[in-house]
DNA sequence: ACCTTTCTGTAGTGATCGCTATGAATGTAG
DNA sequence: CTACATTCATAGCGATCACTACAGAAAGGT
C-alpha cells in the first residue's frame, strides 16, 4: 500500500521556502512563486507541507536549528567577552553575506516572536554563564543585557536589510560590545 | 469654476491611514481597509491622494515630521549624553504608548530606508555637536556610532512590537547609551 | 494480469487585491 | 434659472490570492 512515490525532493522544495521566506518574508511570499521555484505543483506541495502557514513554520523551523547551531558555536567559547563578540561577529557576516537573503527571517519576520524569546533566553544563559565564571560582575542583570543584545542583533538585521555593508554591521556589533566590562582575564 | 466641495477631512482621512499603515505595514494594510476606517469611498480617496503607494508616502511624511520634532526637541538638550538619553527614553515611550500602534513606523517598514537615513544624519549630527562641544572624545566615529545607535532603536522598535513594556524597552536604550563616556561636564 | 494507494498535472474555485468607469449629486459663475 | 466644474456613491474591472476537485499516472500487493 506505498502508492505513487513522491517525485521531487522534499527537503529541496523546503529549503527553497526557507529561502523565498528569508528574502521576501510571509506576506510578499505567495504560493504561486513558491510552486514556481519549487517545481513543485500546488497540490503536491500541499499535500507535503500542508497549507501555506505549516510550510512557512516548517520553514522557520529549519532557519531556526541552523541558527541555533551557529550561535552555539560562537557562545561555546570559554570568555565572554570573546564569545559575545564572535556572535555579533558571526551574526554580522550571516546578514551580509550575498549568498544568501540580507538580514535574518528570525529577527525580521514578526511572526516568528517565539523564536526570537528562545534565541534571547540562549543569550541570557550564555550571559549567567559568565556571571558565574567571574566574567561579568555578580549583580549584572542578565536578562536586560540579553535583551539589549537582542536589540542589537535585531538593529543589525534591519541595517543590513538597508544595504548595510559587512563592515558597517560588523562596526554595530563591536561598538555594542562596549557594554560589557573587559575581561578580567585578559592579564592571564 | 470651484465645483462640488469635498465631503470629508483630508487630514483627518490622512491620520487614519498613518495610524493603519504604522499598525499594519503598507502590505498588510488594504485600500478596503483605508476606505472603512475614513468613512471616504475608493473614487475619493484615489483623487485625493493618488494611488495607494502615494498615499502611503504622505502618511509616512506626516509620520517622519512628528518623528522629527520629537527628535530635535530631545536634541536640543545641552550635554550630548543626557540628549541621547532623552532621545533613547522619549522612543521608547513612544514606541510602547498604548494610545497608538506599538514600536515605529519609520523603524520597521522595509521601503522607508531613506527617511531613516535621514534619521542616521540627524543622529550624526548631534554627535559632531557632542564632539565639537567636547562632550565626546575628537576621535570618535561620529558615523558609525550614529549607525549603532539607530541600529538599537530599531531593535527597541521591534521588541515593543513583539509586546515589550516601556520598562524593558527603555531599559534597552540605558544599556545602550553605556557606550558613550561619562559626560565631562559631570563635575561642573 | 488486477486492485489499491498515493502522487501529479490541469484547470479552476470563491475571495480579495488595487483601481476605475459611470452617472447622479452638489457646489459656483453668469 | 442654465451651464459648468468637481466630487460623490455604486458597481465592477482584470489580476492575483490561497487553495482544491478531478482524473490520469506510477508504484506495491496479490
Amino acid at each position: 500500500m506505498t502508492g505513487r512515490p513522491r517525485s521531487f525532493d522534499r527537503d529541496a522544495a523546503l529549503a527553497v521556502a526557507v529561502e523565498l521566506f528569508w528574502r521576501q518574508g510571509f506576506d510578499r511570499t505567495s504560493i504561486a512563486e513558491l510552486t514556481e521555484a519549487t517545481g513543485v505543483n500546488p497540490p503536491s506541495l500541499y499535500a507535503a507541507f500542508g497549507d501555506k502557514k505549516s510550510l512557512f513554520e516548517e520553514a522557520a523551523g529549519v532557519y531556526f536549528a541552523r541558527t541555533c547551531e551557529g550561535f552555539d558555536a560562537a557562545a561555546a567559547l570559554p570568555d565572554t567577552r570573546t564569545a559575545m563578540a564572535r556572535v555579533l561577529d558571526d551574526t554580522a557576516r550571516a546578514h551580509t553575506d550575498t549568498t544568501t537573503p540580507p538580514g535574518c527571517l528570525l529577527l525580521t519576520e514578526p511572526r516568528l516572536s517565539l523564536q526570537r524569546a528562545a534565541l534571547h533566553d540562549r543569550l541570557r544563559q550564555r550571559l549567567d554563564q559568565g556571571v558565574r565564571d567571574g566574567d561579568l560582575p555578580a549583580a549584572t542583570d542578565t536578562d536586560a543585557l540579553a535583551t539589549y543584545f537582542l536589540a542589537v542583533l535585531r538593529g543589525m538585521s534591519g541595517f543590513a536589510r538597508d544595504g548595510g555593508t559587512f563592515d558597517e554591521v560588523r562596526a554595530v556589533g563591536a561598538t555594542a560590545l562596549a557594554v560589557l566590562p573587559p575581561s578580567p582575564h585578559a592579564g592571564d
